[in-house]
DNA sequence: CGTTGCTTGTGAATTCCTGCACAAGCGGTT
DNA sequence: AACCGCTTGTGCAGGAATTCACAAGCAACG
């Protein structure tokens, strides 16, 4: 028995969509080998990382010359599950949600926006890039029928709970969560939430203590 | 000399933001003391964590009651360096640009949006918002007469390391990106990074090695 | 004023991550 | 075929972050 399973650390997995990223640039530059040195430089982290990072997914470069940039982008294309075009659903129409709907770097990044949904029926009908909102009641049978498996929740902190427990009752197991509020979800399902606010606040902390630091 | 600097771990930094929304919950909900537990929950972490995070800015709960919510707040709000409103511009004023213009928590969390820029000419003058667009050449002048320390970009990812320069060049020290590239700032000078594609590509990773992980 | 119940604050153990340093190995060159 | 320059892949050491587990301490109550 024991399949030996390949485990790949948060952290690095967290990196691959960079480096899937920079080797998409590489690509578009029309190189077709890329040294660690040069992934480094381009996703923003060190050489000695990107070599270690790389090693969990397999021996995909050749010594003394470097990574096939086209072998590569599909071998971690491949472990992030980028094969197809997933689709997602889009929940909360505002001025964020239409951002996102508009947002040409998840068609280009292996995702399809299915729907875009909204709780405000007068919305319903509205065109936001090329797809017509919907009510949330059309969730369910969107979900079902697309084989939807990631949602974005783009509603104001106090609808995303709802919207969350809607999502998760017909089958959505991965969700993005915009909303400043922490959500509640059963096992087996995974979120992950970015905070505007955060982001800055984080900033504001080293703004304000760079002098500290320097004093250290 | 050897003054004593109370060092927090990045960690916990990233996390002190959450804990700050989370007292603000609790303050309007109208709670005067909140135990570790209690935080935890609301801040999505676990009682152990809140407790060594907290610990780093100093000893301001108290045993067998738990955490003045006014109080803690307030201290970390000053560790955030919250105090004030700090003056922000956003550059970019496309799809996102406009969603961050009119986003609310910014001004509810500690950030005053001082304008919003833009390369293209023909954008100015449009009103986002409260604001109207300004032309990018207004960027040293809007800094300096601002005081402004924080710059966001919401550009094409080819775009934002010539406006990171920019904002460089005119004593703007800390950045929050949200196109897809990689900046390159001198030392001294904050970025972080935010980009969409990259949380979906996480989320469809874990999406797509589910059954491994149950299989361990 | 002692006791009880509860919650913090923190050493210590553990797990996870990073970065170094170098042997292994490939391709080109003589 | 031997050598040389370059780059990967990785063992290891050090550091950072997490988690556990419990002593210390406060408040309330009899």
């Amino acid at each position: 028995m024991s399949k030996e399973v390949r485990r790949i650390p948060d952290a690095t997995v967290a990196r691959l969509p960079r480096y899937h990223r920079a080797l998409l640039e590489l690509h578009a530059a029309k190189k077709s080998t890329a040294s660690s040195e040069e992934l480094a430089e381009l996703a923003g982290f060190n050489a000695a990382k990107v070599r270690k990072d790389l090693s969990y997914l397999g021996t995909y470069g050749t010594r003394g010359v470097g990574y096939d940039v086209d072998n590569l982008r599909r071998q971690i294309g491949r472990e992030l599950g980028l094969t197809e075009s997933w689709p997602v659903v889009i929940v909360g129409i505002g001025n964020l949600g239409r951002a996102l709907a508009t947002y040409s770097g998840f068609a280009t990044r292996g995702f399809r926006i299915a729907a875009l949904l909204d709780a405000d029926p007068t919305k319903a009908g509205e065109v936001v890039g090329s797809l017509a909102v919907r009510p949330s009641s059309d969730l369910a049978g969107i979900v079902a029928s697309e084989e939807v498996a990631i949602g974005i929740i783009a509603t104001p902190g106090v609808a995303a709970q709802d919207v969350a427990d809607q999502l998760v009752a017909v089958g959505v197991r991965s969700i993005l969560n915009f909303s400043p509020s922490v959500l509640t979800v059963p096992d087996g399902v995974a979120v992950r939430g970015v905070d505007l606010a955060v982001e800055l606040q984080v900033l504001s902390y080293y703004q304000h203590h760079r002098d500290d630091l320097v004093a250290s």
